[in-house]
DNA sequence: AATGAATGAGCCTTCATTCAT
DNA sequence: GATGAATGAAGGCTCATTCAT
């Protein structure tokens, strides 16, 4: 197919609403001011997708598309559970979390439709989110063979928690704690801190920090 | 105007606000149905709190009075680091998490503003979330003396971070799991769970479950 | 009559509507905004004028009232006719046009009557408009007893228009020969500048300036 | 869609924009009205227009357009000076002044825009009103060759505030001599009167009036 | 394939006014 | 004598959508 401009109007047009989706949210974005980005007229929109909600949603299905091809494939499964368990936490803070400084808009996206969801909340679980899920659950359960169904939920809840926290509550967290001292928790920092943290927790390696006091009383478990 | 019901319009208005904005957004609630709801004139809200911002800052202040009030004080300090930690969980678990179910508003206004912060997140961390946010600090650095701020502050998301998880991305959740399976993890099991699983994090109490490289031992998995 | 505060509210409240309906005129005006310059409640104009037009028909009086005051009675009419017409638009540009610096509304309201009248007109032309007009009226015909009425009227409007055109259209003037040029345009200058083309052209004075030709032909009468 | 009526919906809607402005001002004029007018949709001037003012704007410019093309180019220049300010004047008023009682709103709403400034003034004046302006201050350059800039400034606004005066205040005028007699001054006479009232005063012409202490002559009254 | 014109519904806000106190 | 509360109407404007071309 030949493209004239730089890519199809469609296209562009796609390009543009994820931006804008990402940026403002489902209401606040317009499609007229979507279609003047791209320069096309505001009814290339209802002609090209028959709907503000259709544009939405294929906005949200192009952020899964192009947001779970960066997925390092066999790579994720090598070594020992424990630093399968890391290299997962790595790769999904670097490509969920940290992204936010660049401008792409899929996992902003996707966070936003996670945390309000619509109708696309289905698709978009059973396409992108269940599959890097179960691979969380799989490496969980290699690490841990004798936990029950509800605990290993809970666990990749907790691992998962952890990482999102910093992309959710971002502004909240850069607030509670000054921008300098936020900015100092790059990505190998946090990286090394969530894998530690939860490995510790697994008993797949030494606590995170050296309390001072260790007895079992403490817990009542 | 005789105060036929409970409270007067103004109150009545802002209780209205607080539902609409909690569950549809800023920009998708309207102002006229929200007067409606309390079958005032549509220019009610703008003569009681001059416009449409001023009343969602006005229920965000609300929602973090009526959010914060049920802190319990002195309650929480008592015990050993540990027991304060799984106090703090539980109760955080309880008041953010577990109340999604209720029809109170208050908090998921506030959680609505965490993740798309405005121009009143400034005061409402102020106000409401960084007191909660030291008492934890203080939990942790009595719990763990010799940690520096960075890691300090690290480990106060990972706490949060896991607790707020069934909060921000509890559909998701729902769906990735099934219906039955999210239910059973009730607010006992996941305080237990957060609970222990910082804990052993932080070696104040022995692994969360019984790992394959590790020697099994005495956890009750 | 013993006042509490500087006057009583209804003045105030008349004063501060004078200024406001002769800056933005009756549309643009809003009566909550006079009410909140002097500190009343925003049914206060209601309550002691009964409507906003009444309020506006009020202060339009007013405006005449002390717009009036300061004629200069007896003074103006000594000396030779030629010398009355000259005090009469001295007086008339001091007062009624040079006073745009001052922040006296008076003549403001009282011009923008004129132009947009509404049914106060009735009113204000009879009892403030009138009787100036009538004294240049009179001036006119001593000055020139062989003229029929006709002629008359046309006279005064003739030195009426030349005066107030530097009220109605002072902006436009100002724009179209420059900021410099037309504040040297002054009381002083203008005044007799005016005065000397009036007599002039009535035959009481030197024409104003040496034309290059003066021949009856010139003219087509 | 098919155009059935004799122009586009937006010179119709400009057409009766122009009409409403001029009648009532800006702001009482209403956009809903002036849709209903030409049976267009409210959002039609948004459309179309962009906001009230910008639709505001190019009513003036339309006025502006319409009121000039009028002008008589070579013609005006013929003749000696004398005869080009009469016929200067005589234009003037019969296109400024004589119109008011067609319904033309053209002049009317630039006389608005002079009386109340916005920001459209500058536009108008540079456009419309100084090209007029210039050739007048030619023909009195010419008329009185010795004359400095801020005499000449001053003689052209005593020609054009004698003019105007019977748009500006044409009401009060009409109340002060009556209607009968304020219908006698038409065009023919009031042409005349001005013209003979500034070339006497120039010295081109004998004096308007027999004055009674100056020796009766050759004026014919 | 794509667009300019136009629409109807709804938005938030401001208005002058009323009324019970 | 004066005001706070509340109202209905209208304001300008933006919206997603439709339709003929």
């Amino acid at each position: 197919m030949v493209v004239t401009e730089a890519t199809t109007t469609k296209s562009r047009l796609l390009e543009a609403a994820g931006q804008e989706f990402a940026q403002k949210g489902y209401d606040a974005a317009s499609i007229r001011k979507i279609c003047d980005r791209v320069g096309a007229n505001c009814a290339a929109v209802n002609y090209h997708f028959g709907s503000k909600e259709q544009l939405y949603l294929e906005a949200l299905l192009e952020a899964h598309r192009c947001g779970t091809q960066v997925i390092p494939e066999e790579f994720l499964l090598q070594g020992t559970p424990a630093e399968q368990l890391a290299r997962f936490i790595h790769h999904f803070l670097k490509n969920v979390v940290a992204l936010a400084q660049k401008n792409t808009w899929h996992h902003t996206l996707m966070l936003r439709e996670m945390i309000q969801p619509t109708v696309a909340l289905e698709t978009l679980v059973r396409e992108a989110i269940r599959p890097k899920f179960e691979r969380l659950l799989g490496i969980l359960r290699r690490a841990c063979p004798d936990v029950d169904d509800r605990r290993l939920h809970a666990l990749a809840f907790s691992v998962i928690g952890q990482c999102l926290h910093y992309r959710t509550a971002g502004e909240v967290n850069r607030r509670l704690i000054g921008e300098d001292a936020y900015e100092s928790l790059d990505l190998e920092f946090l990286s090394h801190h969530i894998s530690g943290f939860c490995l510790a927790a697994l008993g797949l390696a030494p606590p995170l920090v050296q309390s001072h006091t260790v007895s079992s009383s403490d817990v009542k478990a």
